[in-house]
RNA sequence: UGCCCGAUAGUGUAACGGUAGCACAACAGACUCUGAAUCUGUUUGUCAUGGUUCAAAUCCAUGUCGGGCAGCCA
């Protein structure tokens, strides 16, 4: 049994898709010497499946064309961002590339800003990754925008100076109006021809803390007839007095997107700015504003592809986040969660999100991706890795009359036919036992080949059994079922070839162990919970079921890192909320059925 | 009614001017001491109309439909 983490599976063939076909012929024309891509989330939220999705093609062509890919958080904006988002990102990710790409992780020592250098006679910034391989003597960090604030002000400075940015004091509401609308150009700021040095000036005051907040911004100076929205003078850093979980209260001016992610990838030395669809449009702008500086080394591009869509749930932050702040969920890694900690929690392994993000592909195409996909996807790992298990979710006790009083048998079981070399274990049978209360049915549907009054059913690894008598108490429900076992049917005994339809799943009453098991279903019960209206009235009620279960007892040694498949149940995996003598599992995901298909049929 | 991007089975994706393939889903069957897994088979597709070409999913034109863009968010 390997840890969930590691990937056991043959690695799949390396995939193709257009992203991976302009970095191979940016390579074949030595465009670029060494292939540096970046995952730059920003901290104001918890990532999920959809980050995953990036976190795999950025990572993965860093691993495919021996490149790197540097981690990096985009804070540049203080009033949304905290360290608690820091941190939990640096987890999840180690998490999903955990022996794949760990050692394509491009980090820097910790406090380290970039270097001033001259290159070709000309000012710049670098600052290069170290991978966790190389020699070091400082710890390692992720790169944070933030650290860049000094350089992307003299960034700003030179702009100015250039002619090509200036200061504006416009407010926010008549910088809007100004701007016009898609189908009507915008008028020029009054302040646009200010002079080089009265914006140099005013730049450096604001800088400063000379004035309050959202009075004045530094703007680009493009079009504001351009058809292209981002084009019509852009603002590229506003007047914020706000603490910085990161730069703490050394700012009071920060920059925004447009402005410090070209600069940030520029400094870090990125080739290939990996984005999603709704940056296209700011493509131009990321050009512009690099070509402008005129700078020394190889300028990184942007390239853009499909968000991922996923069906039956949602994926913006702020709707996550809404889930959160409103308690309809218990966290932001609630196992119903699509983020990657609650998939995680689910027991969900990063090898099972890998190959999902291997199957839907990356291409410009806007679509909803088919949650099956996804099931499949931890299903066949899943079903590699887990150890099988006796378990009974809803029991009903049954008395095999003509077994033993008293008597205790160690049957062996197979921990997982997929893989031999996981060997076997000991099951304890005795007289009473549990079952499943689906596993028996006083009036059978038809095709319903389980237990029934009068039929016969074999017990997994032991007896085949007939039932006898349904015991019932006053209210007419059934308490226990009756039955006797052909006792030398016994796996290995005499009759034990008899060809019984069906095999159920048991565990002995004396020597189970009860376990607090918690059914995740679906979070939403529509495939758009986002298309229209409010989502949360699309909210899953049952989403979440929680059952005592019966357990065979080799289940009080479950470890947290392996993964467990009840048979004909489901698969499992320890809560975080287990404890010394008291488990509690989380179902990951069930088995196909095809007898609940069937059932609903009819 | 501006600009940008996209469109291939139900869904997602490949084919890079030369036999439309794959995965998931669905359906049928085989096997089964897990109604799982595995195996076999089946159904279903190039948005439309023109053009270029011996040959078009692919190139061109026009249209249709879908997505994105008007934060001092990212």
């Amino acid at each position: 049994m390997t840890t969930p983490n590691a990937d056991t599976h043959a690695a799949p063939p390396a995939p193709s898709d257009f992203i991976r076909d302009i970095v191979a012929a940016d390579l074949q024309g030595e465009k670029y010497v060494k292939i540096i891509t970046r995952f730059p989330p920003e901290p104001n939220g918890y990532l999920h499946i959809g980050h995953a999705k990036s976190i795999c093609l950025n990572f993965g062509i860093a691993r495919e064309f021996n490149g790197i890919c540097n981690l990096r958080m985009d804070d540049t904006n203080p009033t949304k961002e905290e360290v608690e988002y820091v941190d939990s990102i640096q987890e999840d990710v180690k998490w999903l590339i955990e022996g794949w790409a760990d050692d394509r992780l491009g980090l820097k020592p910790k406090g380290k800003t970039p270097e001033a250098q001259t290159v070709n006679g000309k000012q710049d910034f670098h600052l290069p990754a170290v991978t966790h391989h190389a020699p070091r003597t400082t710890p390692l960090e992720p790169f944070y925008a933030s650290d860049y604030f000094d350089q992307i002000y003299e960034f700003a400075v030179q702009l100015i100076k250039l002619g090509r940015a200036y200061i504006c004091d416009l407010s926010p509401k008549d910088t809007e109006e100004f701007r016009g609308s898609p189908d009507r150009p915008g008028k020029d700021s009054p302040f646009r021809n200010r002079s080089v040095e009265e914006s140099l000036d005013l730049f450096a005051r604001m800088k400063a803390g000379e004035f309050p907040d959202a009075t004045r911004t530094l703007r680009a100076k493009l079009d504001m007839a351009s058809p292209n929205i981002w084009l019509r003078d852009p603002v590229l850093y506003r007047i914020r007095h706000a603490e910085h979980h990161h730069t703490g209260g050394q700012w009071c001016i920060y920059p925004l997107y447009d402005f410090a992610h070209c600069l940030s990838d520029y400094i870090e030395g990125i080739t290939h700015s990996i984005c999603t669809l709704e940056f296209e449009v700011h493509r131009p702008l990321y050009d512009w504003i690099l070509e402008s500086l005129s700078l020394p080394r190889a300028l990184p591009h942007q390239f853009e592809f499909a968000r991922l869509n996923l069906g039956y749930t949602v994926m913006s932050k702020r709707k996550l986040m809404q889930l959160v702040t409103e308690k309809l969920v218990t966290g932001w890694d609630d196992p119903r969660m699509p983020t990657i900690s609650g998939i995680r929690r689910r027991g969900v392994t990063a090898g099972a999100l890998r190959h999902f993000a291997y199957h839907i592909g990356v291409t410009k195409y806007n679509g909803l991706t088919d949650v099956a996909v996804l099931e499949h996807a931890i299903r066949e790992d899943l079903n590699k890795r887990a150890l099988r298990r006796l378990g009974v979710l809803r029991p009903i006790k049954v008395v095999i009359t003509n077994y033993p009083e008293g008597q205790v048998e160690e049957l062996d079981a197979i921990n997982n036919p997929e893989d031999p070399s996981a060997g076997t274990r000991k099951l304890p049978c005795s007289r009473e036992l549990y079952i499943e209360q689906d596993d028996f049915k006083e009036v059978p549907p038809p095709k319903y080949f389980r237990l029934r009054p009068g039929g016969e059913v074999r017990l997994k690894y032991a007896y085949i059994i007939k039932c006898e008598q349904v015991v019932k108490d006053s209210a007419g429900q059934i308490t226990e079922l009756h039955c006797t076992a052909d006792l030398d049917s016994k796996t290995g005994g005499a009759t034990s070839g008899r060809k019984v339809k069906g095999t159920i799943h048991w565990v002995s009453a004396a020597h189970c162990v009860d376990a607090e098991v918690r059914l995740y279903d679906r979070l939403f019960t529509v495939p758009e919970p986002d298309a229209a209206g409010d989502f949360k009235q699309f909210l899953n009620p049952h989403s979440l079921e929680v059952v005592t279960a019966k357990l065979e007892p080799s289940m009080n040694d479950a470890k947290p890192e392996l993964r467990y498949q009840f048979e004909r149940l489901a698969y499992f995996a320890l809560d975080k909320d287990s404890a010394p003598g008291r488990l509690v599992l989380n179902r990951t995901i069930t088995l196909k059925d095809a007898w609940a298909k069937e059932a609903q049929k009819s």
